[in-house]
DNA sequence: GCTTGCAGCCTTTTT
DNA sequence: GGCTGCAAGC
């Protein structure tokens, strides 16, 4: 099995897993075995004896990438890969935080808000202080607090431009200082402070160079600053003996820029690391060739590209099928039809996929399944761990193990109700203002009827905790779930049955946790895996104390507890749960990278969804979306159908969208039209145009900008103006009338003038002119 | 303290 | 069109 490791691997393949130990750069097309090199790498690397497992950090963005990173792994080489530095860069650093709680400036118990808890914090907080939220909204403020942690930057380190900013970064500070009470800790704080960390504490930086040989990086194109930052420290870069990083990533499949990844980190680490090796993996084992000529002419299109181009050896396949449909109704009937036939020759529903560009645009197609009685998964609902009552349950448990966290507090000390109102609260929250305290130790300071109601509220909390001392997680959680008398309170519900469910569900999930994680195992944990190098290394800080080597395993350095908590805020769960099921599947584009299907249908392909509208205001917003485009279509491996529509209904309004520039950069001799050319009347005065008739599109002044045109009923109103009309403005150039409001005599048009942007005239006043056509 | 109704929201997503 | 969050009313 060993001897295999390098067998079927091809030319690009090889020579990537078997670098010398210097830092790389693996361009790693869609469907080029990436994930393969990848573990192959690290399979080889200890085999070969360069580095033993714990001298190995492999780094990746979801949950899912690591566990299946850590499966291939155990397939490959007989060593126990618990233990082992590989996880997403959230649960490498919570793991690093935990070991160094103190040196971090963190209570060991502390805790991970998810999103959600954070913008709940934030909201909280605002109140609290009286901040005007008009001004300050709670979600800007968020975006704000975020994106700085992500350039790595604390309030104090921030210079306003104006009195609104200068007002967000003392918003920023004392938030920051809310976090640091309750012992709770936001995503990008875990990032930051790991980077701080080590930034500021020389000997435990040197340790983990010293120890981390080889840094493997998945998806590196998905790194944002502070990532970068930290692999940069990890590795010694500006260090003498520093360690090697293998950086895998795909330019062309960057479409995470919106939330702060920086493509750039790809150049600027074959820059700054000096990289010799850069490695291109072309060869595609997905696709046919009509798909992958789709795909390589498409991405074509962008400039600033590293430069790539996929290949296959299965031959051409078969061309895609594109279709015009006239509502998006219709689209889905269409979609279903064509299942239907694939179905019909033998393809497994499991292997037919449905993309779109956002989520909205799932309801019409589960409608139509729903009616033809074809079993579907949508991907991307809210998660297990995201549910309420999951979350109700999960905070009597965060107050069990750090009582100090106010979020949890809050949501669960009247929940099931128990005669805390908001009065009660209020002085509370007064009281532990006065106090600087949390909500949990101010409760003490409360007399009278409140005091009592809410001392009785921490004897459940103080009894739960005492109560359940010695048992283990599982049944820990059983006791919780019934002392709290949430289960009662569901059961009686009327549609309380699912939640019952999901709240046994946790126990479930605790069972296995423990199982995964080792705790509670007959060896004493502490040990590590038997395998693996003894972990537990202790490491002789600046100030003489001794901490352990954070490689030891979670249960040397964490409650089970808070362990499971953690568990519950890094990993939402992904417990889609249908498994089994054959079902087809929905879902977003970006939701689907990193998957593959038979067959994908790609819908939606209208100007203004896809690529969507919201691109055009943003710098290389198109080339984001042709990225978003390239990687759907390299998610088929034989057919491959697209689709777009005259009409669509989206957030109540009817949208008659322009058919997608996309198709214009594809290449016709893979292109196959299903539909009839249909004729559209889309309203009198215009010429009625054939859909795949690329003639006005590349004639036209500019008609790509002439989208999204709103029907409303323009009969009567404003002198006659049509909504859809060409007009053509003194200043501003030509247009198109996007919308008509008011009545006679006031009425108003929107009009989307293209490069002079949209304006609303007043139709009495402004001077237009019809533009014939 | 709970239910009801209305205004405002709406790109993509993981941790 | 449909969901969420908040305020008014019972």
């Amino acid at each position: 099995m060993q001897t295999d490791l390098l067998h079927n691997l091809n030319e690009e393949q090889l020579a990537a897993v078997t670098l010398p130990s210097q830092s790389a750069l693996i361009l790693a097309g869609a469907g080029s075995g990436k994930t393969r090199v990848l573990t192959t790498r690290i399979a080889w690397l200890i085999q070969t004896g360069q580095v033993s497992p714990a001298g190995i950090m492999a780094v990746t963005f979801t949950n899912k990438a690591a566990k299946e990173m850590l499966t291939r792994l155990s397939s490959m080489l007989p060593i126990n890969t618990r233990g082992m530095w590989i996880g997403t860069f959230h649960g490498l650093c919570n793991r690093l935080l935990r070991t160094h709680y103190k040196d971090a400036a963190l209570p060991q118990t502390f805790q991970i808000l998810d999103s959600q808890d954070q913008l709940s914090l934030i909201k909280r907080m605002l109140k609290a202080a009286n901040v005007d939220d008009e001004k300050y909204p709670a979600k800007a403020l968020m975006y704000f607090i975020n994106n700085a942690k992500e350039q790595g930057l604390r309030a104090n380190r921030l210079e306003p431009n104006d009195p609104i900013e200068r007002r967000m970064i003392e918003l920023y500070e004392l938030y920051e200082g809310q976090c640091q009470r309750e012992g709770v800790v936001d995503f990008a704080e875990l990032l930051l402070r790991s980077y701080e960390l080590l930034a500021r504490n020389g000997p435990l930086r040197h340790h983990y160079q010293m120890r981390f040989r080889h840094i493997l990086v998945d998806e590196f194109q998905d790194t944002n600053d502070l990532q970068y930052n930290l692999l940069k420290l990890l590795a010694g870069h500006d260090e003498e003996g520093g360690g090697a990083i293998f950086a895998v990533g795909d330019d062309d499949q960057s479409i995470y820029a919106f939330r702060g990844a920086n493509v750039g980190n790809m150049q600027a680490f074959e820059r700054e690391f000096r990289v010799k090796n850069l490695i291109k993996l072309e060869q595609n084992y997905r696709s046919f060739g009509h798909i992958l000529d789709s795909a390589n002419y498409l991405i074509a299109n962008n400039p600033k590209r590293l430069g790539k181009n996929l290949r296959t050896d299965a031959g051409q396949g078969e061309q895609v099928r594109v279709y015009e449909a006239s509502s998006d109704l219709e689209e889905a009937q269409w979609i279903i039809e064509e299942a239907k036939s694939l179905m019909g020759e033998g393809v497994p529903r499991s292997e037919i996929a449905v993309l779109y560009r956002s989520n909205a645009q799932s309801r019409v197609i589960e409608h139509a399944l729903f009616a033809a009685g074809i079993p579907y998964t949508v991907y991307g609902g809210l998660r297990y761990f995201q549910r309420a009552e999951v979350k109700h349950a999960i905070a009597y448990l965060q107050l069990m193990d750090n009582p100090h966290n106010d979020s949890a507090f809050l949501r669960v000390v009247n929940f099931p109700t128990r005669g805390i109102g908001a009065r009660s609260i209020e002085q509370l929250q007064m009281a532990a203002d006065s106090y600087g305290i949390s909500l949990y130790a101010a409760v003490p300071y409360m007399t009278g009827k409140a005091g009592s109601v809410l001392g009785s509220f921490v004897k459940l909390i103080e009894g739960a905790r005492f109560e359940t001392q010695q048992l283990p997680l599982p049944e820990l959680v059983r006791v919780v779930l019934e002392r709290s008398t949430l289960l009662d309170y569901y059961q009686k519900e009327k549609e309380g049955a699912e939640r019952i469910e999901n709240l046994e569900q946790m126990v479930n999930a605790a069972t296995q946790f423990v199982q995964e994680e080792g705790f509670g195992i007959a060896a004493p944990a502490h040990l590590g895996p038997p395998s693996l190098p003894q972990a537990g290394e202790a490491i002789v800080l600046d100030d003489g104390v001794e901490v352990l080597d954070g490689g030891a395993p979670l249960p040397s350095v964490m409650s089970p507890l808070s362990a499971f908590l953690t568990h519950a805020s890094l990993e939402a769960g992904d417990a889609q749960a249908q498994a089994g099921q054959d079902a087809m599947q929905l879902m977003t584009v970006h939701s689907a990278k990193g998957l593959e299907f038979d067959a994908v249908f790609i819908t939606g392909l209208e100007e203004g969804l896809f690529p969507h509208e919201s691109s055009a205001r943003e710098l290389d917003g198109v080339d984001e979306e042709r990225r978003l485009m390239y990687v759907a279509i390299t998610r088929a491996r034989r057919r491959l159908y697209m689709s777009f529509t005259q009409q669509r209904m989206l957030h109540g309004q009817t949208r008659f969208n322009m058919k997608s520039r996309f198709f214009d950069e594809l290449p016709e001799e893979s292109i196959k039209w299903l539909s009839p050319r249909v004729q559209t009347n889309w309203f009198a005065g215009r010429k009625s145009q054939t859909a795949w008739d690329d003639t006005e599109f590349r004639n036209g002044t500019d008609n790509r900008i002439a989208q999204q045109i709103t029907q409303k009923s323009a009969a009567g109103n404003g002198a006659g103006w049509r909504v859809g009309e060409t007009v053509a403005h003194a200043k501003f150039g030509e247009g198109v009338i996007v919308n008509i409001e008011g009545g006679a005599g006031a009425a108003r048009a929107q009009i989307n003038f293209g490069a002079a942007g949209m304006k609303v005239l007043d139709l009495s006043v402004a001077k237009l002119e019809r533009v014939g056509r």
